[in-house]
RNA sequence: GGCCCGGUAGUUCAGUUGGUUAGAACGCUAGCCUGUCACGCUAGAGGUCGUCAGUUCGAGCCUGAUUCGGGUCGCCA
């Protein structure tokens, strides 16, 4: 091992270019490969920026070329040299078209055998990148998201401010409040037995800042969520957090399209067009079967209910009779790719989703066949062909339910899996919506309650006042959510500033006045002294990255991700602690077998 | 908490009906090679078949439990 001496980096493997040629330069990295011809080695450099060919052969200095020979995969080493032409070129790397003839050499650091090759084409699983995720992150296709994802940050800090928003840190160590997800909480060692809760979110913190009177706050916020993990949801997150006042639902909007095209234009050279389309809840689920539509394709729902009213099918019958639907999908032109096979998956998919089963037809050249026809008159039968404008060669998915929310989210998911499966999903289009006029209110079963279905301090659409005590069930919010091919890449409301209907609200909710004080009391006192009129909303920062990037999981985007466990495998956190970190937080285990 | 998939050489995988010595590719080691870039050629090393228990004359293969990883439902205001 030897040190740096007085070499230092003057240029990035990846930044160099043909007309950089003769230029004398130092490059620093790991080696990506060496290739040993005998009389000529051939060595890959890798750094941050890129890959970059160092050359031996008979015309370099002795001492230099046989400590080339030592060169290893991944020993790091800084070489000074001239760059040149190759005499034969390629195109496969960016800087294919020259490479550095090598004059000084120091290696800085030998390396073992890596326990996977340092390389994009090689597949690795997944526990074993985690386990060495140092070297995973060598690789450039899991290098290349994390630099993506800063210069992405650098984009939303900079369009903030030149919108004279105050980036401001909030807390991590917080109150506790059971409403929403599960906190992760932390120990108080002063105060025995209290408890700091992670943020969720900064929601009240943003929003008491508005009172404070900062009129614009952002901040790029670590939030923690313990749920649960999927491959689009990690316990520790980013969410990039905006409030405003003096602003309504259409101002918020407006602020973050301008940012979404920003970092559309910058990072991909995609131009997205705004406004934004808007649709109401209803409208997309009533449409799409979800509440985050990807609009990337058609196979929209249809609600045939009207056309079997009078139907006898016992399964259609009930369903109507106890004030649900019967809707489908026509899947144009698919009978020939959703065999009889593939729609028994269908099957298991609507079942997953609720459905207690799922009728279909198809029609094909050589005739109809249906899970369901034979039930029904001819009258039904033509009334759901011209109602579906169904044709030879069409799949019609029927899903019939006495909750008419079980029917569309059902259909919604069988139209995602029939668009995955028939590759109807156009990869390269970037759909953006907001989806709006969320419900106020849902129902908890397991609570017995209505819960907030954004959070309680989502303001009711004007409308609506009345039916907070009312008609909780059909009370719609200021609320709405961006969404981007089908997934929910942000979300937020006009908050309440009005203490009395705030106080109506935590009313409606079920939560009693002593706790409503206890939980949020600081925050209802806040706005006794005057609060303006705000809003804002939270972009999952990770999961806009994911998209934007095309990678499958929002794992990608963070440098060091927890497992499904919520562990992470490198460090292997969580770990127990000993008696006297315990002691000291005055906690006593009571773990089950 | 439920359901599904997977764990075999350093890595990615194959492994027939339960049957003698568990294979391939890449990587690694040694040697050769002056224009490679998935370099090439020759030779070699490398295995607790995740773990435990069971069935069996015999288990990588069958059964049960468990563990680790992935997907997902519930959950995620």
């Amino acid at each position: 091992m030897e040190t740096m001496g007085n070499l230092r980096r003057t240029r990035y493997c990846g930044t160099v270019r043909a007309a950089d040629a003769g230029t004398e330069m130092t490059v620093c990295g790991s080696v990506a490969k060496c290739r040993d011809k005998g009389g000529v080695i051939f060595a890959d450099l890798r750094d941050t920026s890129g890959i970059l060919q160092l050359i031996f052969n008979d015309t370099t200095e002795k001492s230099v070329f046989e400590k080339a020979q030592t060169l290893k995969s991944e020993y790091v080493i800084i070489a000074k040299g001239t760059l040149r032409e190759r005499e034969a070129k390629t195109d496969k790397i960016e800087t294919g078209e020259v490479e550095l003839f090598v004059s000084e050499l120091r290696v800085l650091s030998e390396a073992q055998t890596t326990p996977f090759e340092i390389r994009d084409e090689i597949k690795v699983g997944d526990e074993l990148r985690l386990k060495y995720r140092y070297l995973d992150l060598r690789r450039p296709a899991q290098h290349a998201p994390i630099v993506m994802r800063s210069k992405i940050s650098k984009i939303i800090r900079d369009y903030y401010c030149d919108n004279d928003f105050v980036e401001i840190e909030t807390p991590m160590l917080i109150k506790s409040t059971p409403e929403g997800a599960r906190d992760y909480l932390v120990p108080s060692r002063v105060q025995p037995g209290h408890f700091y809760a992670l943020p969720q979110s900064p929601q009240l913190y943003k929003q008491i800042l508005m009172l404070s009177g900062f009129d614009r706050y952002f901040q790029i916020a670590r939030c923690f969520r313990d749920e649960d993990l999927r491959a689009d949801r990690q316990p520790e997150f980013t969410q990039i957090d905006m409030e405003m006042s003096f602003v309504e639902q259409d101002d918020v909007m407006k602020v973050n399209e301008g940012l979404v095209k920003r970092i559309f234009k910058e990072i991909l050279n995609v131009e997205v067009q705004t406004p934004f389309i808007r649709m109401p809840y209803e409208e997309a689920m009533s449409r799409f079967g979800s509440d985050k539509p990807d609009t990337r394709f058609a196979l929209e729902l249809q609600d045939v209910s009207d056309v079997l009213k009078s139907s006898e099918f016992v399964v259609f019958k009930g369903a109507l009779e106890a004030g649900g639907s019967v809707r489908l999908i026509n899947c144009k032109g698919l009978a020939d790719k959703l065999t009889r096979k593939e729609i028994d998956k269908l099957v298991d998919v609507a079942k997953t989703y609720g459905a207690k089963g799922l009728a279909y037809t198809r029609l094909t050249a050589d005739g109809v066949t249906s899970s369901f026809e034979k039930f029904l008159t001819d009258d039904e039968k033509q009334a759901i062909y011209t109602a579906a404008n169904a044709e030879t060669g069409d799949v019609l998915l029927v899903v019939a339910d006495a909750k008419n929310s079980t029917v569309c989210t059902v259909l919604g998911q069988l139209r995602l899996a029939v668009a995955n499966k028939c590759e109807l999903i156009d990869k390269s289009k970037f759909n953006f919506l907001w989806v709006t006029d969320f419900p106020l209110f849902e129902y908890s079963e397991e609570e017995g309650r209505f819960m907030a279905m954004h959070h309680p301090f989502t303001m009711p659409n004007a409308d609506d006042m009345d039916k907070i005590e009312t008609d909780p069930a059909n009370a719609h919010a200021i609320a709405y959510d961006m969404v981007l091919n089908g997934c929910e890449v942000g979300g937020g409301s006009i908050r309440i500033n009005d203490p009395a209907l705030q106080q109506r609200m935590f009313k409606a909710l079920g939560l009693s006045e002593e706790y409503a004080r206890e939980a949020f009391g600081f925050l209802t006192d806040a706005y006794k002294y005057g609060a303006p009129p705000h809003g804002g909303m939270a972009f999952g920062f990770d999961r806009l990255v994911m998209l934007m990037l095309g990678l499958d999981s929002i794992r990608d985007t963070i440098a060091f991700p927890k497992v499904q466990n919520a562990g992470e495998v490198m460090s292997g956190c969580p770990e127990t602690v000993d008696e006297k970190q315990l002691r000291e937080l005055s906690i006593g285990l009571a773990l089950k077998q």
